[in-house]
DNA sequence: ATTGTTGTAACTACAATCGTTACATCTGAT
DNA sequence: ATCAGATGTAACGATTGTAGTTACAACAAT
């Protein structure tokens, strides 16, 4: 199963609050034009991505904008503050293996860790793009 | 999202395989008793462990058994085989950026090759892992 | 007070997972 | 050749998560 567009469309957000920072005032509507969905969806994320502490959003005839240096912003912080999936459970393990069978009773035990490394290493790679990188390339781009 | 079960059913249907192929015959029944899922789900998986070239089914009163080597099964092979998802798309990116936002027109070419390196991350890890250190694990727990 | 915007509830549509029943099909053994 | 024991697979149904929409209350700046 697939990472929920959430995530891509998180970055794009925020893509957008930092590449139009200057010239736009930043309204669900505006980005929802950009990213072409649902301003609800995007009102949605923005209420994760303030309560992570990623941005700051202004009630009212407001705006929202990004609340820490761009290198410390990770996609990881993105992917969390979305959530993607819960702490530690990026597999979905079977839930009653037979504790009467060798191999049902210890396949936890013996299975749990390897997971763990495979997230972690896709975690690890997360968090090493930031949204300095996102903004070089766009510079770059444009 | 999860990545679906069936990945560590697939895993915990191989490792019975390895541990009782001397001592019992490997049926359907007999893996969904040790996993306590429905014989269904265990055949459909056996099919596509099979077309995978992993394992082998006898129809019948037949059985099935791991067709190469523990070390050339990786999880990634497995992972593949039960195609938890499609080749390249392990994040499911917005469908319709705006083309006459340049952030929206560009979204992709700045994206997609990170989004690549952290699939190409999870995999490399996934592909380190072989059911020789399941088996490995397995018999220093038994 | 008005206006523009966020925050959120409620609902629908859709897709995927997981589970189940039922039965056709095949194969090895007797 | 038949039969018993399996696999292969179709057809449902329940549940969950995603994504989209409408509607409206709450709020803040002017």
């Amino acid at each position: 199963m697939q990472i929920s567009s959430r995530f891509t469309i998180a970055i794009h957000m925020l893509s957008c609050m930092e590449v139009f920072k200057e010239d736009y005032k930043i309204t669900s509507d505006f980005l929802a034009s950009s990213i072409n969905v649902n301003p609800v969806i995007i009102r949605k994320l923005l209420s994760q991505l303030k309560d992570a502490g990623l941005i700051e959003v202004k009630r009212g005839p407001g705006g929202a904008q990004i609340a820490k240096p761009l290198d410390e912003i990770t996609f990881l912080d993105v992917y969390r503050a979305v959530d993607c999936v819960e702490e530690n459970t990026l597999f979905h393990f079977h839930e009653n293996p037979n504790q009467n069978c060798p191999v049902g009773k210890n396949i936890h035990a013996v299975l749990d860790d390897k997971l763990l490394r495979v997230q972690n290493a896709m975690e690890r790679e997360l968090a090493s793009i930031t949204l300095a990188d996102m903004k070089a390339d766009f510079e770059k781009k444009l």
